[in-house]
RNA sequence: GGGCCUGUAGAUCAGGGGUAGAUCGUUGCGUUCGCAACGCAAAGGCCGCGGGUUCGAAUCCCGCCGGGUCCA
């Protein structure tokens, strides 16, 4: 392919050669270099072997990075957090261009700066299970990168000066540049695509340098793997050096973790109580050799591990199992390195760990730590270690910042996973036991569900199944059965209508106060009507649509819905009357709906400012909705809100209407408006678009497409009504705004008055009254029962003589008359305690209550109450069971009471007669 | 966002249309110089809430509330 014949390449003495392994070109200066570079067709030679003139640890490397490329005419932006708050299709920041994604890559919104150099902290938790084993994966690393966002017509530098400042940065670090090969790697991914080059030094790839110029097209004109892609307007530079790397490079340690966290790997050691490992010669060239291989090869799976460890073992001439006993220990020491700094990166930029998305993530990653520090039996908590980081970070103080609201987040996941465990234990040896008693396997669904519906690793419920005496086999792909119980959502066609029509003009933004306008139609699809301006507001960012009318001359329609497709603004009526293209129509909204929105709405704003300001930073908005008579509020927070901060928290809103601040609106530059005001911008959604709508009440500011009112005062009373956890880790707010929180609050007076009235005492007396009475109600229910046993004792007496003798069975019928079922099971339970007695009770209380019961002789005889209690109740209309001794049945015709109960003493006399 | 599990005595749980149970804990009595242990006995339940089905619901169905957990 011409892509890679760079001016560069050809001008610097490189050639082009082709690996005789992977049949992949690649360029060097070095005309002897048989293979590509990369692994599996060379294998590390950087360990043991430093590749630059001097060591680096991380800040000198990053440092080195960031002031080359400022040097050469690059400026230098500041990281962005882990979380992606920015964007609405990932969780985590998994590269520096997603930064940039995706209104900068597509020429939307120009970039902070251009050229820019940025070293950008990354999460990818692919690889976990190799984290820690294959001696160079991690779950956060910093991808240092320059980029550089070109347009036709106005490029600014393209693949050779790229690759210029490649050569002459790691010229610059002192690497020999015969060292280096430059492997053409055609990338693609997310929608876009280019050639791309990957860096290799030492059979390690430092960097990659992406040529992102074409984007996937329908119909596009080129083809690769089956998609077509199109060449873009915009084509950009997106480099990633591997920060990590780097400084593994430059070290030439047996593991990158030894390289770029060496205190806090010593300082676990420690704590674990292994020797240090890595100071040893013989353990180093161990560790060395496993990276080397480890490096060659996919480790994912424990049948890939086998296998490395086995080529390990007998490299050095020893058992796998003696490996194990060394590496293991070792290794987890490594991934607690791994993934505290992870957890100290989510944690710090704010993510608060829960059962569902990036707090999800983070959930998983702390589980991990501490099964792993469980296993290495480290005391220590885990949040001692997470500080242990955040001090190694003296580049990050924000962290510092959030440190005490991290130690109790981290204090309460400790917590809680202590009780999950601790659960599990307990359902794992009750179902093993009852398996073991069935003298049965555990069934592999069992295990299953242990792990779906109690979240108890298999691992677990092995060892303490073991423990049991039942043994089970888990298959290696048990975490993929798991995810296939979990069907996939289907996702929904995008159906929405493609309008060719203009922008509609928002009059709503421009005269909020205003509630009727005139317009000109544009278009009109069925009911649906499209003006060239409204003054309607269309659903979005949890604010309902606008409701009104919609006139020409006498005809008036109701707006029933509006929406806005692309900024096309469609308004949907329950007209039948032919509005046409051209009419002038009046619209008037109506008002009070609309203004009870704008009071909602603004008051969420101030309800999450005064949030924020009671329980603490890490509070963000997930997700809000506006209605006319209430609004709601979803906020990740890591606990119940308590009675005390909620209170306050109203109090705090309620203050912010008081002050009548005034509401502040402005159309922004979007990476104007991110650089001052942070990404907390974001809290609603991240709105499209180049020039974004600020919104500041107080000290809230937040991109906001709706509508408000011009001071807070306008709001009126703020009333809370009730807290939810909607999700773990997510509270939810209700609260209602102006005249519904007003109707709110007269209906619980309503409601106290209705209540107090009832139990004629006033409402401060509700409390200790209703206390009370319940109190007396149980008195009186125990009092009752007891009465009743009485009674039926007295009753069992007075009746024992109108029994009539069958074949020397005392059978007793009668009809007690009022008498609930229970009275009638103690009276005949206390008759059928003589062996040789069979009563049969009836009343006529809500329709025919039947009890039947019997003693043990005439049991034995083969009287069944069940039996006879089946047959009368067929003739009172209803049915009835039970067991042979006592049975209990009804029905609806409370005439039949006296046949039924006929019937009783025959069936008896059937049997025994 | 999509599932699944779960709510019964102070605690841990069993039962799963037909008189609400076990163990521990509590209280009393016995035994003891006293304690522990033991023996006997008792107290302690809106079976989460509201509806429905049924002669009858802790149990089945629906909704709500709370807790847990998995997947994306």
């Amino acid at each position: 392919m011409d892509e890679y014949q760079l001016d560069y390449f050809k001008e610097n003495g490189f050639v082009r050669k082709q690996c005789p392994k992977c049949g992949k070109n690649f360029w060097t200066r070095d005309a002897e270099t048989e293979f590509c570079g990369d692994p599996p067709c060379v294998s590390y030679s950087f360990i043991g072997a430093p590749v630059f003139k001097k060591e680096y640890d991380i800040s000198s490397m990053r440092e080195a990075y960031l002031s080359f490329f400022e040097k050469h005419g690059h400026t230098r932006v500041s990281r962005y957090p882990v979380i992606a708050r920015w964007r609405d299709d990932i969780y985590l920041t998994i590269a520096s261009i997603a930064d940039f994604q995706p209104f900068v890559t597509s020429g939307l919104v120009p970039p902070p700066a251009n050229p820019l150099t940025i070293s950008q902290p990354c999460i990818r938790l692919d690889d976990l299970d190799a984290v820690g084993r294959s001696g160079r994966h991690l779950t956060t690393f910093e991808m240092m990168a320059h980029h550089c966002f070109n347009k036709r017509g106005e490029e600014i530098y393209w693949k050779d000066r790229t690759v210029e400042l490649c050569d002459s940065l790691l010229k610059s670090l002192g690497l020999d540049l015969d060292a280096v090969t430059y492997k053409e790697a055609p990338w693609a991914g997310g929608g876009n695509a280019g050639p791309s080059v990957e860096v290799m030094v030492g059979g390690l790839e430092l960097a990659t340098l992406v040529f992102m110029d074409l984007k996937q097209t329908k119909g596009g004109s080129i083809d690769i793997k089956g998609d077509s892609y199109e060449k873009m307007d915009n084509y950009i530079v997106d480099t990633g050096y591997g920060l990590e790397r780097f400084v593994w490079a430059s070290k030439g340690s047996p593991t990158i973790y030894d390289a770029v966290f060496p205190k806090i790997v010593n300082e676990l050691m420690d704590l674990a109580g292994i020797e240090h490992a890595i100071d040893n010669p013989e353990y180093a060239e161990i560790f060395s050799q496993n990276a080397r291989m480890a490096g060659v090869m996919d480790i994912s799976g424990q049948a890939n591990l086998l296998q490395l460890r086995k080529k390990v073992a007998d490299s050095i001439g020893t058992t796998v199992e003696k490996l194990q006993r060394i590496m293991v220990p070792v290794e987890s020491v490594y991934s607690i390195t791994d993934h505290t700094r992870c957890l100290a990166f989510m944690l710090g930029d704010g993510i608060i760990p829960s059962n569902v998305k990036a707090g999800y993530l983070a959930r998983l990653v702390l589980r991990r730590t501490l099964r792993l520090m469980k296993e290495l039996e480290i005391r220590e908590p885990l949040i001692e270690i997470i500080e242990m980081q955040i001090r190694n970070f003296p580049e990050y103080p924000e962290f510092k910042e959030r440190l005490d609201t991290i130690r109790e987040i981290v204090g309460l996941e400790e917590e809680k996973y202590a009780d999950t465990i601790e659960r599990g234990t307990k359902l794992v040896r009750k179902t093993a036991q009852h398996f073991k008693e069935k003298k049965e396997k555990m069934p592999l669904g069992e295990i299953i569900q242990l792990y779906d519906t109690h979240g108890i690793p298999p691992e677990i419920t092995r060892e303490v199944a073991k423990e049991i005496g039942i043994d089970i086999e888990l298959p290696d792909t048990f975490y993929s059965l798991v995810a296939k119980k979990h069907s996939k959502a289907e996702e929904d066609e995008d159906k929405a209508l493609k309008l060719d029509l203009p922008q509609t003009r928002k009059l709503y933004y421009e005269y909020p106060e205003q509630s009727d306008f005139e317009a000109t139609v544009l278009d009109v699809i069925e009911k649906n009507i499209v003006l060239d301006r409204t003054i309607f507001y269309p659903e979005g960012g949890g604010q309902p649509a606008d409701h009104g009318t919609l006139s020409v001359n006498d005809y008036v329609a109701n707006v029933t819905d509006v929406q806005s497709l692309n900024g096309v603004i469609v308004h949907e009526t329950d007209s039948d009357f032919g509005f046409k293209k051209g009419d002038t129509v009046k619209g008037i909204l109506d008002w009070e709906r609309r203004l009870a929105h704008m009071r909602h709405h603004t008051a969420t704003h101030i309800v999450n400012e005064a949030a924020k300001s009671v329980l603490g930073k890490h509070i963000w908005q997930t997700g809000a909705q506006k209605s006319t008579d209430r609004a709601r509020l979803d906020l990740t927070h890591f606990k119940r809100i308590s009675e005390d901060e909620f209170k306050e928290i109203e109090l705090r809103a309620n203050r912010s209407v008081m002050k009548n601040l005034p509401v502040h609106i402005d159309w922004m530059d979007r990476i104007e408006a991110e650089k001052r005001y942070g990404f907390v911008l974001y809290q609603g959604g991240v709105p499209p678009g180049k020039d974004i709508r600020i919104l500041r009440v107080g000290n809230d500011v937040e991109a906001c497409g709706g509508t408000h009112v011009s001071n807070t005062g306008f709001i009126g009373p703020i009333k809370l009504l009730k807290t939810e956890r909607i999700q773990d880790g997510v509270e939810r707010i209700e609260f209602s705004a102006g005249e519904a929180a007003i109707k709110r609050l007269q209906e619980r007076d309503d409601l106290l008055n209705k209540a107090s009235e009832a139990l004629r005492v006033s409402p401060e007396q509700l409390p200790d009254t209703v206390n009370r009475f319940f109190e007396e109600w149980k008195d009186f229910k125990k009092e009752n029962e007891r009465l009743k046993a009485e009674l039926a004792e007295a009753r069992v007496k007075a009746m024992m003589g109108d029994a009539v003798d069958v074949n020397g069975l005392k059978v007793l019928a009668k009809k007690i008359p009022h008498a609930d079922v229970e009275e009638l099971i103690k009276v005949a339970t206390e008759f059928s305690k003589n062996d040789d007695v069979v009563a049969i009770l009836a009343s006529d209380k809500s329709g025919v209550k039947i009890v039947v019961a019997a003693g043990a002789r005439a049991q034995k005889l083969g009287v069944n109450s069940g039996a006879i209690v089946r047959e009368m109740s067929k003739l009172v209309g209803g049915g009835g069971g039970g067991k042979p001794g006592i049975a209990q049945g009804g029905g609806t015709d409370a005439s039949k009471i006296e046949e039924a109960l006929e019937k009783g003493v025959e069936m008896v006399r059937e049997k025994v007669g």
